[in-house]
DNA sequence: GCTAGACTGTCAACAGCTTTACAGTTGTCC
DNA sequence: GGACAACTGTAAAGCTGTTGACAGTCTAGC
């Protein structure tokens, strides 16, 4: 009852899946499980089979893979609101990545075999998959041009702008560490440059994170 | 009429068109058009909006970016038999990538209209583009992986590999410049590289090209 | 409040890649 | 077959980021 209400919650207020047709949507909502997640526990495991389709309703997941060095490269982070998964879960491939919780998490599973049957009976359910799906290769396409083309300073100005607009907020909780994991350089490094920005004034960092002071700056630096 | 054999002649080649519904099918060979690219024409536009879904039915295409410093980034290329053009057409965005001939070409073109009012007529269609769309993503992921986590010469291995079994041939022909580019290095490093492994008999160099000759050393180097 | 553990600040040494530069080679097009 | 353009080979110089090391700082939990 109170897990169906919370899953309610989070479909109305995301797009997409407040335009289905009202019988898909009741049926998966009906299908949805809520399941949460404690500090560092697991959510799915890279190279697992897929079982579902993941929505974030409370917390927040990291998505990461780990190098052969035994290295955490952090790809992302999954905020409230947003899904996650549906690559695996559409083309029957492994699981492309790690998911963890980063904090305690609530998390709405939508049941592969549901999503599918769905995906056949309702076009707007694929186009909404095809939606999800799209987004995330942009993403990736994106993150690849990045990683080409621009220098690590620029990296993380733009990883900060692309939290700060998802999120809505110029307070940012990272810890240098894995600030420099998700743009592909080193924690001294990271260090380094945010000190420069807070010296020209862009930032102010605090223990485990940093707000924005200066956001048009941080766009100029790219 | 010859456009329509060519056209049918990949179709049936190609596993993901030819799994689907006779009347899906009918519809596109009907709607397919065949066009003929330049050396160095230019397909598509980073940017632009998408008119359709492209198959390589012979040639190649490169697919690439421009950095704002004006090197060109090259992404991948596309073989005969392959696709590609789906995320634009699918989200409605602008094109992810520039995308030229490499060579004289001819592309099957698959109006959006129809492919999309074929996605919602038969959810084989749909699964198809997802399919697609799954592989590019996939792609993408590894390449952020092999970034964030490989060396150049690792990376530099699995390229080859992976176009080595692509094409299925152990004879690659790309500039040391080209390749580089692939993998985000320069030709110099390239060629350091490429001069040490043929030193250790894993490939021997051509002008504008090498030979894969001992697969297994390569994959090693992984 | 104290302590352990996580995070940050900083520096020097080092490695790897780029850049610049130039000479040599190969292929193509008159 | 000659000339030009594209490609390759090579080396020195310089830059940038990494690694390792260690001290300092912050926070949570007892």
């Amino acid at each position: 009852m109170v897990e169906h209400k919370l899953t309610l919650g989070l479909l109305t207020e995301n797009e997409w899946l407040a335009g289905l047709p009202s019988q898909a949507t009741e049926r998966l909502i009906q299908a949805a499980k809520v399941r949460r997640f404690k500090e560092n526990q697991s959510v799915q495991a890279k190279g697992a089979p897929a079982d579902g389709l993941y929505g974030v309703l409370s917390g927040e997941v990291r998505v990461s893979a780990t190098s052969f060095a035994g290295d955490e490269i952090v790809f992302t982070r999954i905020l409230p609101g947003q899904w996650f998964g549906e690559i695996a879960l559409l083309d029957g491939g492994p699981r492309t990545h790690d998911a963890h919780a980063l904090i305690e998490s609530e998390l709405a599973i939508l049941p592969k075999k549901v999503v599918m049957d769905l995906c056949f009976s309702f076009p707007e359910v694929y186009r909404a998959m095809v939606l999800l799906l799209c987004g995330h290769c942009r993403q990736a396409f994106t993150a690849v041009d990045d990683l080409l083309v621009c220098s690590p300073e620029q990296r993380l100005a733009r990883r900060l702008l692309q939290r700060s607009t998802d999120s809505k907020r110029l307070n940012i909780e990272i810890s240098q560490q894995e600030l420099g994991s998700l743009i592909g350089i080193s924690r001294q490094s990271t260090n380094k440059i945010l000190k420069s920005w807070e010296s020209k004034g862009f930032i102010v960092r605090v223990y485990r994170g940093l707000e924005i002071i200066n956001i048009d700056a941080l766009r100029a630096v790219i």
